[in-house]
DNA sequence: AAAATGATTCTACAAATGTAGAATATACAC
DNA sequence: GTGTATATTCTACATTTGTAGAATCATTTT
């Protein structure tokens, strides 16, 4: 599980949408379900998918006149990057300091309460 | 504790430099502090600050022939809106998904067990 | 006070990102 | 097979970020 660059925000909200199907993905059915988060242009997705597909997160299939894309990289691996990431470069890689700054951004109380079951059961 | 923008790399960098000293800092002492992680051109820094300077993170005064920079917002408050972003942006806001995918990215046990045992003393 | 020294500010430019219109290609209907 | 509708690809441009040389300004030395 090597670990992949950080997409830009744009380009991230694409690869959410596709994550959360079924493989092989329409560009029709991204542009729905991008309509329903906000409007973007159906030139701009069709960047943004290129985008991804030029540094190897998708795959595209064209099936005729609509282009089908597909993952080539997990979700879960591109999360698991991205909290390292972001572990080292903010909080020097102390999985504490992070949680200190977690409750100082008003994480609700019930949601340590569940991460200290998840740790007392050794779910993890 | 309102939220503030995010930095780009190379200001956050500078950014933990500051904060990592006694205010007012001066662009000598920055770049000294920096020149311990790579290579920066003496313009290049002045950059830097004087785009945070530009975003309201830090304040400088011209002592003479030296610039002398105070931080505006302090660390604590900065990672406090960067992790409760990353927490909404990439698991949904979701804590325990994000502890799932920690230890996808290979922290360590022990880490773990110390977060727990921050949790079981309810010292968060 | 002029020159030399050293710091800061300006200006510049390439690469990355957000955004989308124009041009082009493909499928379907007739 | 030709035209029409629709999807995709090209091209384009503004903004942000990384990077730094050139120009300028203040200090200190002679």
């Amino acid at each position: 599980m090597k670990t992949h660059q950080s997409l830009p925000d744009g380009e991230l909200e694409i690869m959410q949408i596709v994550w959360r199907q079924t493989p092989p993905v329409s560009r029709s059915a991204i542009e729905h379900a991008m309509s329903e988060k906000r409007t973007l242009a159906p030139s701009t997705i069709l960047t943004f998918l290129s985008r991804l597909c030029d540094r190897g997160f998708l795959a595209v299939a064209h099936a005729g006149r609509t282009n089908l894309y597909t993952p080539l990289i997990s979700e879960k691996d591109y999360l698991a990057g991205e909290s390292r990431r972001m572990l080292d470069r903010l909080f020097g890689g102390s999985v504490s300091a992070l949680a200190v700054s977690l409750c100082d951004s008003g994480v609700k109380k019930e949601e340590l309460d569940e991460l200290r079951t998840l740790l007392e059961e050794d779910t993890l």
